[in-house]
DNA sequence: GTGAAAGCGCTAACAC
DNA sequence: GTGTTAGCGCTTTCAC
């Protein structure tokens, strides 16, 4: 492996003065950065990784803390990954990947100095993780906002906004009976921070709008969805109008009111809200509003960035909300127009 | 940030000392390890992995290369990672993510040694990585396994095995007419490994046991398994036992069986290769033959770490595939025993 | 069983 | 516009 200081020597010059080309921190002569970069390219010269992030207290990577565990949907996070890592590209970045059940791997990457920056996905109401990351010397940044999120960057697709924007669209088709199927019991326990705003964005525009409101939570399977389906029936019979937060549990739901004799939309409409492949790949793609999984990611890296960059400023960045159209919503039937 | 020369003042000792109690690489008396180790403790020190990767030229990094891709199942991909990052962490190393569009990627990690080794998945049988794998440093293992893998090392599931299973499993239960639903004509045409080896397989084990057998591709979409099962039905109308090798294309596979009336086993037996959860989750699960991705990431980063610690030999490495019943195959009808 | 000292390859003052 | 030099924090000979 050649070093900085073949390169100079090639070239003819200091070696700071490669460094010099390298980060554009000073004017180089043309003639000179020319030598140095035809050096560079002759000798496939790189800088060492570990050299320059003991020299200059960069190491040019960002941490990445995934949820492997089950019922986070795959599809959304595999969409969040790629779009963090296409952002850190961007910024002259690599992406090195922790896992949930890492306990101590945001510790660990942090004070060795291995990463510049941390985005943490899947944050809880009560993150057990939020007093370490305070303490951190590299900026961090969450997927998910926590009850207290003083101090902290958070960025998450606004869930408040969805359930609103779901509740008034179904409202405007006509519709005075709606429900939600959310997130499993569990995780409304848990407090997961968008199934609970979901829900508050939904109860709120129902009420708003004078509409009703059954709320059931839903495990994430197949048969969750079909319990589900079957509860919320029992439950107001009227309902004409469905939005469904659970990508798991969304076949389910589907099946069990397609066996119920219940056409969508002319019996009962289905709304969406999650990976944008749920509701698209189903035998009736349905209208959804998609978890913007790539964009998230993309935001959380230019974050991390903003503050690597002097930004000081720490904040909540919601991402507004949008309905994508499959026509699975309709006006009620006179069913529902009646009850 | 504590230095190593912070702790070993603090312990009254050399930093070469705190250097060996670290890495346990020459006897240390009980006091001294006793003195260091508590002032490590009451330091919180780490050591800086910039200086250290740049000291004893390993970064205990390996880059993992993964498909973000369209079209690849996501479950599995994740269960592969999860399985890299978990057994890499029992080696003390962490995992550095890298896309298959990032076509540098190698390169740049590589020659910045910012990696100590490089797993690669999704390779194709004339995959146009393979020629930079081999001039690299560092040792890199494949997953999947390419027409020439001289010089590299591999692993993946025994697809050809697989298929003779899967076979060998409906021909057992009396089915004479089979069909393999498999991947898109697209990768049939880039020759991905898995597509071929098993299609291989599958096509092996009918001839040895005078089966009839249809293979089909599909396009991984519910649509494409549709289109498949009616093309498979027109093709072979005595059909009676089906593979289906593409997770995305089964639910359609299923839907159009379901369709024409055709019930699963009583009047066709469905297999399934691929992620657990595809089979699994349906309306009605299937017996399936599983891609082990948890298995394969972990032995990837066990073949890495082995190269690290001498081993010379480069290998592939196939793993068995295994069965798990779900009542899906069972006798075929007389319909088909007529045919 | 322990210490001293020479790098590892780079960056960033400080000089001119 | 360029060179000189002093580290960055660790590992690992070599020496005792």
């Amino acid at each position: 492996m050649a070093t900085i200081d073949d390169v100079a020597r090639a070239a003819g010059v200091s070696a700071s003065t490669v460094s010099y080309v390298l980060s554009g921190k000073r004017p180089i002569s043309p003639g000179t950065r020319e030598r140095v970069e035809r050096s560079i390219r002759d000798l496939g010269y790189r800088p060492h990784a570990g050299a320059r992030a003991l020299a200059s207290a960069r190491s040019n990577v960002i941490a990445l803390m995934v949820p492997f565990r089950a019922g986070v949907n795959v599809g959304i996070i595999m969409q969040f990954v790629g779009g963090a890592v296409a952002a850190a590209r961007q910024h002259d970045h690599d992406v090195l990947l922790l896992t949930q059940d890492d306990t101590s791997g945001v510790d660990r990457v942090a004070s060795s100095s291995m990463a510049d920056g941390i985005i943490v996905m899947d944050v809880e109401a009560q993150d057990t993780r939020l007093p370490l990351l305070r303490t951190l010397r590299q900026p961090s940044v969450l997927i998910g906002v926590p009850d207290d999120s003083s101090g902290l960057s958070c960025v998450d697709l606004d869930f408040t906004a969805a359930g609103r924007l779901a509740v008034r669209t179904l409202a405007e088709a006509g519709h005075r009976h709606v429900a939600l199927i959310g997130a499993s019991r569990a995780r409304y326990e848990r407090r997961a921070n968008y199934a609970v705003r979901m829900r508050a964005g939904v109860q709120d525009e129902a009420e708003l709008r004078g509409v009703g409101v059954t709320v059931v939570p839903s495990e994430p399977s197949f048969a969750g969805g079909v319990a589900a389906a079957v509860e919320l029936l029992a439950l107001d019979p009227d309902v004409s109008g469905v939005v469904v937060h659970n990508e798991s549990a969304l076949p389910g739901v589907v099946a069990a009111l397609a066996e119920r004799g219940l056409r969508v939309p002319q019996d009962v409409s289905v709304l969406a809200v999650g990976a944008a492949d749920a509701a698209e790949s189903l035998s009736q793609p349905l209208t959804s509003i998609d978890v913007p999984g790539h964009d998230i990611g993309r935001v959380a890296v230019e974050m991390v960035m903003a503050h690597l960059g002097g930004e000081t400023l720490a904040g909540t960045r919601l991402i507004s909300p949008r309905l994508t159209d499959r026509a699975s919503v309709a006006a009620p039937a006179r069913r529902a127009l009646a009850g």
